[in-house]
DNA sequence: AGAAGGAACAACTGGTGGTTGTGAAAGTAG
DNA sequence: CTACTTTCACAACCACCAGTTGTTCCTTCT
């Protein structure tokens, strides 16, 4: 299936005779002649009736031409969006099962039409990403970064703060609460695998574990979130600490408990970065909505001293 | 835009490195390095990040996947869409304008994932219409066909009648009835344009005329339904007749006026043409919908005599 | 340092898509 | 009826590009 094919067809249907549609695309007749032929052998089907007047479509043309259209456009979709410049902006959502890939998802759903690509770079820490901000690579990057951190050039704003839940299985002590105070954790085992040293998460939970004294199992590697969700489910003794607004596909029957924790409400804190001064409607769009449209924040909220306001 | 570009991409993606997409594909690593390199330099964006151990996505081709899977996608769909065999079912609704073709949207809307195309045959009769079914052109088509004049081989189901309704402007003498009776219209004029003779149209229009004694001018050119439209608006004494499911786009000022037609009600019986025996699994479910959910026609309908029951 | 794996570069070649020239079919004008 | 026009298809030719093989470069692992 050639495209320059399907173009052909194109003009020559618009047209409705295979001169004027080679003048248009500025090749021979018989060069329109053999690209339609082709494609008409590909699909092993009669497109186009030819007439002494000119060439009508062929049932079977009236069929495909709808299908030919939606192809280019698809193509010209594909193009645009990674054409420097006026490309669709370009989010960094972290992970695509968190809380901020979830907003932006949201926001994409309520501004039909919406030019927005969720990414996820692979870069590890903030700083990595603030840089790929400046440089363009994408426009905008959830992270937890200090504000004494953001580069020059870049901004910051703290437009999504996810309250923290604990994730535990059936047989776990807390496992019937109806909520739960973070000191109440003192003690107990909490495990998130898979933290690197000198990432943003690893600040985060190491400035949780400060707060209220908790013991938290940052090491160990990640053997997936499965591995983790079969675990928690065995265990009697084993929690971990998700985003309230997480998804989280484990299996239904694990019968996993989300306990969410108040007094005080620990929240991790995604900060927006994006280049000062970017102007991008749907940047300016996405952060009103987060503004406005955020979830509801309790009033005693804790999150990290260096996260700022 | 080379659509074996694309497919190398998503091999490269799929398999993560350039030899293993040269091999899935039958060509040489050399092939696919010459391919990746074309698509890159076409959309002028680097797509994947070369490693020792082979490709990852980079962002723009993170972005770009999606967008080259819908473009695969479209061109498998189009194919399908013409390739003998296996085909979506194929109905013939006369004009897109009316009750047929808005009916099988309906049927369409109302079963979602449905393979089905709507196209117009430019046969002018029903014969040859007829004829197109039995080749399998078509796989069905909605007609006004005499019950003798099915040929061999093909079924006919008279599955929609289309009530009729006087389309005037708001000058007219009935503008303001709620409805009227076929044989109050005799002595006023009746245009409807565009009507051929030979075609089952004229047919229809001529038995009406019997009927009721009434003076349907079928002759001379048709402008278009946009002139007819704008003659209706300005005249006091021109109407013309319409099926009630009838889509006409007609600019919103020209204050037009439907009449229903009553007592009796004069139907255009729509009969659907299809192969004896045809078990396509969307044309049964489709002449279903039509038996059942069809539109409440009145009990005093009046149609030819030679559309049967 | 050497081996191994992966991608890119270089040189060559055959096939495909373009060109021009010409023919066939069908309608129109005289 | 014949000549002319219009439109598309076929034939021959040509150039370029997508493929091939051979090789280099780079990184990592032993």
């Amino acid at each position: 299936m050639d495209v320059e094919a399907l173009r052909t067809f194109l003009a020559v249907t618009e047209t409705g005779q295979f001169q004027a549609a080679a003048d248009e695309l500025g090749i021979s007749q018989q060069a329109v002649s053999k690209r339609i032929a082709a494609l008409e052998r590909h699909v092993e089907a009669t497109l186009l009736v030819r007439t002494f007047r000119g060439s009508r479509l062929s049932v079977d043309g009236q069929v495909f031409l709808p299908h030919a259209k939606k192809v280019l456009a698809a193509i010209e979709q594909a193009e645009h969006a990674v054409r420097p410049g006026s490309r669709p902006l370009r989010v960094d959502v972290l992970n695509r099962r968190i809380s901020p890939a979830q907003a932006v998802y949201r926001f994409y759903r309520s501004h039909p039409g919406t030019d927005l690509d969720a990414v996820t770079l692979s870069k590890e820490n903030a700083a990595q990403a603030a840089q790929a901000v400046l440089e363009g690579t994408v426009d905008a990057s959830f992270r937890a970064l200090p504000a004494d951190q953001v580069p020059a050039g870049v901004s910051a704003e703290r437009l999504l703060d996810a309250p923290l839940e604990l994730l535990v299985g059936p047989g776990h002590a807390l496992a019937d609460a109806p909520w739960i105070s973070p000191s109440d954790l003192a003690g107990h085992r909490i495990w998130i695998p898979g933290i690197r040293e000198g990432t943003e998460w690893a600040a985060f939970y190491q400035a949780l574990t400060d707060a209220f004294g908790l013991s938290i199992d940052a090491l160990g590697p990640n053997f997936g979130d499965e591995a983790l969700m079969d675990a928690l489910a065995d265990s009697a003794s084993l929690a971990t600490l998700v985003g309230s607004g997480d998804r989280y596909l484990w299996p239904q029957n694990h019968d996993l408990r989300r306990i969410p924790l108040h007094d005080p409400t620990p929240v991790y804190p995604h900060v927006l970065l994006f280049r000062s001064g970017d102007q991008h409607p749907v940047l300016t769009a996405l952060r009103d909505h987060l503004r406005t449209a955020g979830p509801r924040i309790p009033h005693d909220v804790w999150a990290p001293d260096w996260a700022g306001f």
